[in-house]
DNA sequence: GCTGTATTCAACCTTATGGTTGACTATCGA
DNA sequence: TCGATAGTCAACCATAAGGTTGAATACAGC
């Protein structure tokens, strides 16, 4: 498959954006992530094995203990996939950001 | 489901993406939105269903022919939610760009 | 070395997804 | 009115996704 799909698709699960949103806070080990969700260790073990495949977080092990971090770059991806239909969807920009878009559209 | 994670599931196939990739180019008919893909009729039609469960198309009944248009305004989710990780994925951003991203924060 | 803890692996189950084919509905045009 | 065209609906199929439980692996600490 391709990446940007295997992103979209990673986040497209809202437990897996709350674990980003945890991640984002900070590194994590594995039961500490799964600590508020309402399934097994198992299940988060899998979601996460989703993220790392699309890149999304990275995964330092440490003795018996997998330290989760968070990693953005794969994001870019959608942002430049939003770009392309940024017209759609920003409206009522003010001039500002008008001028932005603009520029981006200049240099791809 | 909640609406982001439909409308992230619902970009998150590559045929999906085609499909509006033709119209942002403009409305187009069912026939005419199939016609370049190796797969049935059938298949597009119900990829346009899931677009159109997601908010993504407008469909338009004109006799027997449905004229499909592209609705950008769910992508405002998903900008919204990238805008959380920003920082994580815009590394070396230019000055300019620095400075619209610190607006943006400022005024959520 | 033993015991407990952290995590994955494997097997299984249920439901969703993406595709097919065939039949149906509705409309256009001669 | 009749045949062709546009599109969906329904049934079916294979595979993927998301979850479970139970076993395996690896390490930490006493």
């Amino acid at each position: 498959m391709d990446k940007l799909s295997n992103v979209l698709g990673a986040i497209s699960h809202p437990s897996r954006r709350a674990i980003l949103a945890r991640l984002s806070r900070g590194p994590a080990r594995v039961t500490e992530i799964a600590q508020p969700f309402d399934m097994s260790l198992n299940a988060v073990s899998k979601h996460l094995k989703v993220l790392e495949g699309a890149g999304l977080i990275r995964r330092e092990v440490q003795g018996r203990e997998h330290v989760i971090e968070f990693r953005g770059a794969p994001l870019r991806l959608v942002s430049t996939w939003m770009h392309e239909y940024e017209r759609f969807w920003s409206q009522h920009l003010d001039r500002f950001e008008q001028h932005f878009n603009e520029k981006r559209k200049r240099k791809p």
